[in-house]
This record gives structure tokens, sequence and C-alpha cells, in this order.
RNA sequence: GGGCAGGUAGCUCAGUUGGUACGAGCGUCCGCCUGAAAAGUGGAAGGUCGGCGGUUCGACCCCGCCCCUGCCCA
């Protein structure tokens, strides 16, 4: 295993300019971008999600792209599968695996000791549907009977988890822990770097990328994708900018209210992404404007390679 | 020039027949987060009510003048 290459991942908000980094960084480590984007896995969904088009990828091969039809739920599970076994793979040709994305679970998830109990499609539908009837506190209830330490932890009102607990207890009889697993890395020899950035800043990128896309043809994009389905896939239907474009198309929202609304929308994950990332101590952060950030990055890698 | 409607939280708008603004939605800020995660979810901070003057024990709510916005008439 000594002679493994490191696994870094680049991490950040959206716009903060995690691309152009990790470009920066599979050229310079000799390594192969990793995607860790839930929605960028969507097949078709390029625009919206600003996807980095094969022509701006400089040559550098980008795994796990475009492997889910909007139709299809997102699936963090079996993400965290295809992903280890892509950085296996790079590692086994001696290549470095750059993960890229601002899916902080996703993240997480691959390089973190991190354990999912199984799930029932059936169970996990009865669940719901109770939930929908006698509302999601009913549930919490009985939560607290069978599993009161997550139950303490899980918001009554929140019926997306108060289900999941609820099914992982009654699948396994075992309690649902309900909290983050602590930041163990499954291999010592990883670096987060993070894209650090000031808010002002973000925000107009963020306005900035909005408008890029719909000049891009986002519309376009989202018109044809609901033609693919797009509105009955449980995740990808929920996207930031294509739920609010499909609205447009639908009718419900004018043009301009759809941008506005999308560009509110991503500003407001981005200080979700901001809040996950920031509380990871391990992340080494560089600034995005920094002339000397792809060195920074390069020579944090360069110590933990020689940590271990 | 005249008439009408309106000027209340960052935005859109409720509300008080005069007694310290019950406000709401959105936004903003802070937090949570294990199989939908660009999802889901909890909390907090923001107005003295367009300006000046008057009436009143007391006005955001009454009166006067002024300013601004929209519509209408000339």
């Amino acid at each position: 295993m000594g002679n493994e290459p490191v696994v870094v991942a680049v991490v950040g908000a959206t716009a903060s300019g995690k691309s152009g980094l990790s470009l920066d960084l599979a050229e310079r480590l000799g390594g192969e971008v990793v995607n860790t984007d839930a929605m960028q896995l969507y097949r078709g969904m390029d625009v919206g999600t600003a996807k980095l088009p094969l022509a701006g990828r400089r040559g550098v091969p980008h795994h796990l792209l475009d492997l889910l039809e909007v139709t299809e739920p997102a699936n963090v599970a079996q993400f965290q599968q295809q992903a280890r076994s892509c950085i296996a793979e790079l590692r086994g040709r001696a290549r470095v695996p750059v993960l890229v994305g601002g899916s902080a679970l996703y993240t997480r998830a691959v390089l973190d000791e991190f354990e999912f109990p199984g799930t029932d499609e059936a169970l996990r539908a009865r669940l719901e549907a109770e939930a929908d009837e006698v509302g999601s506190a009913a549930l919490h209830a009985r939560l607290a009977a069978r599993d009161p330490e997550a139950a303490a932890r899980i918001q009554p009102e929140n019926a997306r988890r108060v289900v999941r607990a609820l099914e992982v207890v009654e699948l396994t009889g075992r309690p649902f822990s309900a909290s983050l697993p602590r930041l163990v890395y499954v291999d010592p020899r990883t670096v987060q770097v993070g894209v650090d950035i000031d808010r002002p800043t973000l925000d107009a990128r963020i306005e900035q990328r909005v408008e890029q896309m719909f000049a891009d043809g986002f519309v376009a994009e989202v018109e044809r994708l609901l033609g693919e389905g797009l509105a009955g896939g449980l995740t990808a239907s929920r996207a930031i900018g294509y739920r609010e474009v499909a609205a447009y198309v639908g009718g419900e929202l004018g043009l301009d209210e759809a941008r506005e609304r999308t560009v509110v929308a991503t500003r407001r994950f981005a200080r979700r992404q901001d809040s996950w990332f920031r509380k990871d101590p391990r992340i080494v952060w560089v600034d995005h404007d920094d002339p000397a950030r792809v060195d920074l990055a390069v020579a944090a890698v360069r110590r933990v390679a020689e940590q271990h």
C-alpha cells in the first residue's frame, strides 16, 4: 500500500472555482478527476449543473459523470461503492484520484468510514404514506418508543429523517444512530482541499453563472429533459434551477422570476455547503484567487504523502 | 392644473373605529443532517408605520401642508 497514490478531494461552495483547481491538481499530480457531485451524475443535466464540457477538461479524464437518467433517484450508498471502486481502479494504474464536487454527504460517504444500513422500498413506501396521512409527529412518537436516542436527535417535523430512522429500526431491529459518523478517513492518505471565497464575490459569481446558464440554453435543456421524464424524477426534478425552469416552461413562473429564484436558491445552497465543509477541520483551505493556491494545495498533498 | 388610490420590516403586502406594531410570505443570518442531499428540516434578527406641523393625556391610525408612486381628467 506504500506506493499507492494519495486521494485528493477538492471541496467548497458552488461557483467557488473547484473545477479549475481540480484540473490544475490533476495535471500537477498525474491524476484524473472523479465527480462527487450528486446532480452531475445525471445524464443530460449539463448547463444547469455547470458540468465541465469535454472541451474544457484539458484532456484530463473525468469519471462518474452521466451515470443516471433523470427519472432515477440518486442513491448515496450506491455512489459510495461506485466511487470507491473508481478510486481503486485509478490507484491501480498509479493515477491520483482527484475528487471534485459540492455534495458534502457524497464526499464524506466516499472518504470517511461511513456505513449505510440497508433499505427496503416497500417498507419505506408504507412509512411515507403513513407520514402523509398521520403526520410526521405521529411517526416521531413511535420512533421515540422504539429508539429514544434517534428520536431525540431528529426533529419531529422532519418527515424524511423520521421515516428513514423508522425504516432502519424496523429493518435491522437495531437503533439508528441518527448522527453522522466521526471524521475518520478510510484511507489515511487522503487530503481535502477547500476553495475559500468571500461571500460578496461568491454571490456575484453565482448571479453571473446563472445568467450565463440561461444564455447557454438552460431552458432548452430543461425542455428536452422534461421530454425524458424529468418531472417524474424524484431527485433530478428538485435540482436547483431545473425545478424553477420547469415551472417557467409550465407557465407557472415568468422567465425573470425563474432566473431570480434560481440565483436565490443557489445562494442558499452555497451557505449550506459552506456550513458542512467548515465543520471539517481536516480540510486545507486555499483562497480562490490566491496565485499560489495550486502550489499550496500540492504542498498539502505532498505533506500527507510523506507522512504515510 | 385638478381628481382618485397608495406610501407599514430588505421586498410584496396585512393591520390598528386613537392607547406602547399579534403581523404574514419571501429574503437575510445561525444551526441540524447516514440510502432523494442542488434534497429535507429547526431557530433568530430586522419596521416606530413617507416628511413637517397641529389636535389630543396619548396618533401609525384624526386635521393641514409638503414629498414620492400609480392611475384618471384637463
